[in-house]
DNA sequence: TCTGGATTCTAGCGGCTCAA
DNA sequence: TTGAGCCGCTAGAATCCAGA
């Protein structure tokens, strides 16, 4: 039920401004009048619309997922969310793995589009007056680390001048790359921030105009 | 089986943002 | 300036579930 008693409406600068004034039965509801009769059905529409996906997302994710409807009677919204972002991340994963098999140098290019990357934000910074050095040293360091964990290059990949000093770290014994699954592999256990989702890496066809054939893969330019 | 607390869902509303 | 849409708050209804 509404917070408010019918008796004691809340007040709303705007609406009370032109609602409360008096007006005589044939004259045309204020825009006001109008506005707050309507909003309520706009925002039942609303839900309405948000339940139907939510009930097609539940239908669906059961048939994906091969699980019976009677198994569990009723799957909150929430599990349905839930659902929804594992399976898409299973699907993307699967992906991911399909185009490695087809182009194995595929990683390849991420990883010569991220060393791109990492130089331009390094020129960048340079170029930036009131930037810390130890916020861009430990930026730069951070990316260097990320970088790592996609697998050391098959060749030596040539540094800008600046990166130079960051190659040891790259590749200073570090843990094993987490799988490359189209996320960048910042995520680390507990870490708070979601992992940003790197889009149309898997549908990057091999060989594809000017990105195919050896050209750094750059994610910005997707 | 009943009951009471916990959890989830639903709906109305005000306030805010943003595009036209 | 205005209307549409989104969001958070609130409170009642519905449902679940453990314990008596």
């Amino acid at each position: 039920m509404p917070a408010d008693t019918p008796g004691k409406p809340r007040a709303s600068p705007r609406a009370g401004a032109s609602a409360g004034a008096s007006r005589t039965p044939n004259q045309p509801r204020s825009v006001a009048e109008h506005r707050k009769s309507s909003k309520p059905v706009m925002e039942k529409r609303r839900r309405a619309r948000i339940n139907e996906s939510l009930a097609q997302l539940q239908s669906l994710l059961l048939d994906a997922l091969r699980k019976e409807s009677s198994r569990r009677s009723k799957l909150e919204k929430a599990d349905i969310l839930e659902l929804t972002v594992r399976h898409l991340q299973s699907l993307r994963r699967v992906q991911v793995t399909a185009a490695l098999r087809s182009d194995p140098a595929i990683l390849g290019k991420y990883r010569a589009g991220f060393h791109e990357c990492l130089a331009e934000v390094n020129r960048f910074l340079a170029g930036c007056e009131g930037v810390p050095a130890d916020v861009r040293s430990r930026l730069l360091g951070h990316l260097a680390a990320c970088l790592a964990r996609l697998g050391p290059a098959r060749r030596p990949l040539p540094l800008a001048p600046a990166t130079e000093a960051l190659e040891p770290e790259i590749y200073a014994g570090r843990p094993p790359p987490p799988a490359f699954d189209g996320l960048c592999p910042l995520p680390r256990p507990g870490a708070a921030l979601a992992p940003i989702f790197l889009p149309g890496l898997a549908l990057a066809a091999p060989g594809a105009g000017a990105q195919g054939q050896g050209a750094p893969w750059r994610p910005w330019l997707r």
